[in-house]
DNA sequence: CACTCCACTTGAAAGCCGTACATTTAAATT
DNA sequence: AATTTAAATGTACGGCTTTCAAGTGGAGTG
């Protein structure tokens, strides 16, 4: 019987997984992906994909790589000063990321060997550098700022307090009677706290900025 | 035939479980916890795990809850000032995680019904409320504090840039001709950056803790 | 002491999963 | 025209989590 051929126009191309893929994340979850359920949603077959990835955890890369792709870099060639660049840029980071939070975790295991997410460091630390930071300190930046954005998304909208009241016991926590009342408001405390760190962060890293150029 | 009837006494407790999968996270990682491994690693079969948790992921739960309850919290009591309390605590927390990193991606998920994961948010609660702190600041500041401190674990010992030079074409990313390399002292920068990223945050709340207590 | 009930472990099995492999055919290359 | 390569397929293997009925010893009640 028929074994389906090769078709005559590719039914797959490594683009269209993708996008595929992260339709499938961004709506379902990462726990929906398997090579079968997007193999169905591509109208093809299950190993079908493996003429086009190696492995399935390359696929997921792939689509955690678009959504690195998706931040804005900008901010770092206008002549904007450093300390606003950063702002803007975490912000952005920030934005993407909320976009697209079940790929978080991907996300978070770090660069690895993604473009993508390579050209992100790559930038912060170029800037940082014209900037005047010495390498270290430059390469110190791009670090920490990827640590607290990255933190900043996978504890809040990857999901964060239970909002079910029936799993504290007051008693047990006594300072946070008020406080679980606000998981139902999650959001705006999220939110609150990403901007009231990364001032935090960006008044500390003024700070040493001052003292670097003083003693230079 | 003999189909193993219940034992004198009971085999399996779910403190023997959850420490026995903690070595196991420990010393081959997440990947290497099935339920039939775990079972093997405490001379049992297979389901009988479920007499004592309801899912697999209960108990990764519970190991990540008792990695959680490691964390150091005298400090909060010791009349320290609220910033030295404030740093030695994400000393302490990163230091945890540090010790486990495998089961970080768990507990990256946020403290959840985790008792003890609810514990350390109830105790900077009331450390900061208590130092002066407006309650909603206070609850920024703890969440803020646990985005850092879990974006440093898991962006660095949870696995970050890849060690494989020929990953890299220089010519793509200027700026980390020089980065890349250090990916080898990936411990070093590390832990600087996270020096760094929390002198800078503390300072940066120090900041905003003396406008507040001005208008106040 | 007899009897019932429950706690604990088990083997078997259902229904997923990722992926290797040989196979088929069309396109591309020589 | 002959040959190589590319794309899709069906089948299959071994692993996974979890369910379930069944068996058996201990604990508690009469």
């Amino acid at each position: 019987m028929c074994a389906m051929a090769r078709p005559r126009k590719p039914l797959l191309s490594t683009d269209r997984i993708v996008e595929t893929a992260r339709a499938l994340v961004d709506a379902e979850g990462l726990a929906a992906v398997s090579t079968r359920r997007l193999a169905a949603e591509l109208g093809v077959s299950g190993p079908s994909l493996y003429n086009h990835f190696r492995t399935k955890d390359e696929i997921l890369e792939a689509v955690a790589d678009s959504v690195s792709g998706q931040v804005d870099l900008t901010m770092f060639q206008d002549g904007r000063d450093w300390r606003t660049a950063l702002h803007d840029w975490a912000v952005s980071y920030r934005a993407a990321l909320r976009d697209h939070p079940n790929i978080v975790p991907v996300l978070a295991r770090g660069p690895g060997r993604r473009p993508a997410g390579l050209r992100l460091a790559d930038a912060v630390y170029g800037a940082m550098v014209e900037a005047g930071w010495p390498p270290a300190q430059a390469t110190s930046i791009g670090a920490l700022m990827r640590y607290f954005v990255m933190g900043s998304a996978l504890g809040s909208f990857a999901g964060g307090f239970v909002d079910d009241a029936s799993a504290y016991d007051p008693a047990d926590y006594p300072h946070l009677q008020q406080a679980h009342r606000l998981a139902e408001q999650q959001e705006k405390i999220d939110e609150r706290a990403f901007e009231t760190g990364l001032t935090a962060l960006l008044d500390g890293l003024a700070r040493q900025y001052e003292q670097v150029r003083r003693t230079a």
